[in-house]
DNA sequence: TTGTATGCGTTATCAC
DNA sequence: GTGATAACGCATACAA
C-alpha cells in the first residue's frame, strides 16, 4: 500500500497523532518536531490520504453539481462552460474539487443527488439551473444541506441563497433600450418556459410595454428551445405576420444565432430590417455577422460567487441566506440601430 | 449523524455484515434476511456512507479529469462540453462519478493530480488533451495508475491506452477532397503545435499536398489560437499574398468561424473565392453562414469510449493497453466547392 | 447462511 | 508539547 501517517511516525520517532498534527499545522507542535515530521513525509513521499481524511473529519472539501435534467441541450450552450469555469475558480481557491453527476431521466439526476448529499460524497451542491417546480431544491431545503441556487429560485427565494442577474430589469432595460430607438413593434423569443429566468425575462419585457402604453401581443411573443430545429418555425411564423415586429428581444446568444441564420434565408436585414439584441454576451456573440448587441451577464461570476458562498456557508453554518446579484452590462455592437423611416 | 448499517442492522436483528452482504447483494444470503433488511433500510432511510466505503474498500467510484492547462480557452470550444457529456454517459453507465481539478498554472495542475492520486480521491484518470512532453501523463504511467488519454500520446502511444481519431488520415483525405475538387492552392490554418492532435493534422495535410506531387509553401501554413484575435492577421496575410490559396483546411470550427469573419469583411466570398473545410463538427457548424463542410469526429464517442475504458481497466488491471480509434465522416455543407474556372 | 473481529488511514479526545 | 486510543462507517477474512 500507499505510505501512512504511521510510516511518517516511525521514521520521525513521534506517534501517529503527532504527524496529524503536523499536517493540520496544529500551534501547539514544537517547529523543531515540525521540520522533523516534515522531513520524514518528504523522504517517504508521503501524500494524506483524503478518503481517511473524510472519513474522519466528516468533511470531503467537494462541491456537488448538479446540472438541469436536459443536459444535452445545457452542455450545447455557451452558458455551461462559463460559468464551470467560473465554479472551478472559485471552488480551486479554497481548495475544494468539483463533482458532477448526471442522468437520463429526472429520476435518475434526482437519485443521484440523494446519493450525494447522504453518501456523504459532497460537502455542500450547486443547483445550476432554476425549474418551476424542482423536487432537487425542495429536497436539499428540507433537508438543510448547505446548497446555493444559480438563477432565481421559483419558490422561497428569500430563504434560499442564490446568484442571479436581474434579470427582470435587464430585460425591461433592454426592451427600454429599443423603445428609445424609436421601436414600438418588438417581439419577444423566449426559451424553456419551466426555466425561472424565461419566465423573468418575459416580465421585464412586458414590464416594459406596458409602462411604454404598448398593447401586449400574445403573436409577438415566441417561445422555442435554442437548438435551430423549432426556432425556424417560429420566427418564421413571426415575420409573416401582417406588421411584423421590427425588433426582437432574444432570450439568448445561441437563440439569436438561429434567428440571424432564418432571418438571412428570408432576406431580411439585420439591422436594417428588424433589430436584435440577445443576452449572455457569449463569444459567439462576437463572431456572428452581424455581431449581437448582448447584454452581459457575467456569467464567470455566476459561478465564481456561487462557488465562494457556498464554501463560506459549509465552513460557517450560520452563514445567513443571501441573494447575491450579479451587475449585468448591455455591450452594443451591430445588431441593433434606431428606426429611421416612419413605419 | 446519519443512520448507519448499525441501526439496520439492529431493526432487522441481524449483524452489520449481514445487512453489509444485503447491500452488495451476496448470493450467500437467504432471500428472507434480504427482504427483511431491505425492509428496515427503507424504514430508516438508509443510505450506504461512500467514504466510509471507499476507505474500506480502496475504490471510489470516480474518476478523475484532467484539463488541459490552459482551461479557460479549451472551455470555450464547443468540444469540451460534447466530450464531457460522453465522459458523463460512459461514467454513469457504470455508476462512477466525475471529478475535475484545475489550476492556475501547469504547476497547480500538476500539483492537483498528484493530491487526486496519491490521496485516493479517484480510481482512474483521464487527461482531456495530449501535449508533446507531458509530466502528468509520465507520472501516471510511471506509477502504473489507471488512465487513458483522449487523443494521442507524443511518446510511448503503444503502452498507453488512448482513445482518438486518425487525425492523420482524416486531414489527408479532406486535403484530398480539395485536391480532387480542382484546388491545387491548398492552405493550412492550424492551432497550438504544442498539442499532438494538431501535429498529427498537419502531417496528414503534408502528406496529401506530397503524394500529389504539390510542392509545401511555407507561407501556405498558419498557426493560431483559436480565438478571433490573432486569427484575423493570420488569414489577412495568407490571403494577400500574391498567390492566394483557394481552399483551406482549418483545424477547428471555431477557428474556421474567426476565418469566415475575417474573409467575409476582405469581401472573399465563401466558397465562390475559397472553399474550406474545417473540423469537429460542433452545431456551430452548422450555424454558422455558410454552413461548414466540416468533419465529424464523433467527440461524443470519444468521451464515452474513454470513459469506458478507463473502468474496464480499473475494473480488471489485466486489461491490455489499448488504442481505441473512433472512426470520422465528412459532412458536406455549403463552405466547399469545385474550382470552376481555370485559376 | 450468518455472526465476530479486524482493518482501512485519519482526526480528535483524552491523558501525561 | 506529545502519546495512546477511540471513533468515523463499512468490507471482509475467518469462524461458527
Amino acid at each position: 500500500m500507499a505510505v501512512t501517517i504511521k510510516d511518517v511516525a516511525k521514521l520521525a520517532n513521534v506517534a501517529p497523532s503527532t504527524v496529524s498534527r503536523v499536517i493540520a499545522n496544529n500551534s501547539r507542535i514544537s517547529e523543531s518536531t515540525k521540520q522533523k515530521v516534515r522531513e520524514a513525509m518528504k523522504q517517504l513521499g508521503y501524500h494524506p490520504n483524503f478518503i481517511a481524511r473524510s472519513l474522519a473529519s466528516q468533511s470531503t472539501q467537494v462541491l456537488g453539481l448538479v446540472l438541469p435534467g436536459s443536459a444535452d441541450t445545457f452542455f450545447q450552450n455557451p452558458f455551461f462552460p462559463t460559468v464551470l469555469r467560473g465554479l472551478s475558480e472559485g471552488a480551486h481557491e479554497k481548495q475544494y474539487a468539483l463533482q458532477m453527476t448526471t442522468g437520463q431521466s429526472e429520476e435518475e439526476i434526482y437519485d443521484g443527488i440523494i446519493q450525494m448529499v447522504q453518501g456523504g460524497r459532497v460537502d455542500g451542491i450547486i443547483l445550476l439551473y432554476s425549474k418551476v417546480e424542482d423536487k432537487v431544491m425542495m429536497y436539499l431545503k428540507e433537508r438543510d444541506f448547505p446548497f446555493v441556487v444559480i438563477g432565481k429560485p421559483f419558490k422561497y427565494a428569500d430563504e434560499i441563497t442564490h446568484v442571479d442577474n436581474d434579470n427582470f430589469r435587464a430585460t425591461k432595460e433592454v426592451t427600454d433600450h429599443l423603445l428609445n430607438a424609436g421601436h414600438d413593434r418588438i417581439g419577444f423569443v423566449g426559451g424553456d418556459l419551466n426555466l425561472v429566468v424565461t419566465v423573468e425575462r418575459l416580465l421585464g419585457y412586458e414590464k416594459s410595454l406596458r409602462k411604454a402604453g404598448i398593447p401586449l401581443r400574445d403573436d409577438y411573443i415566441v417561445h422555442e428551445e435554442f437548438l435551430r430545429e423549432g426556432g425556424q418555425e417560429a420566427v418564421k411564423e413571426l415575420m409573416t405576420l401582417e406588421n411584423p415586429p421590427t425588433a426582437l428581444v432574444v432570450a439568448d446568444d445561441l437563440m439569436a444565432l438561429g434567428v440571424l441564420n432564418t432571418l438571412n434565408e428570408m432576406d431580411i436585414r439585420v439591422p436594417e430590417d428588424i433589430s436584435i439584441i440577445s443576452f449572455n454576451n457569449v463569444l459567439l456573440a462576437e463572431m456572428s455577422r452581424p455581431p449581437l448587441t448582448s447584454v452581459d451577464i457575467n456569467i464567470f461570476d455566476l459561478g465564481y460567487q456561487a462557488a465562494r458562498n457556498l464554501i463560506q456557508k459549509i465552513e460557517d453554518p450560520r452563514e445567513p441566506v443571501k441573494r447575491i446579484t450579479i451587475p449585468h452590462k448591455i455591450v452594443e455592437r451591430s445588431s441593433c440601430t434606431d428606426v429611421k423611416f416612419g413605419l
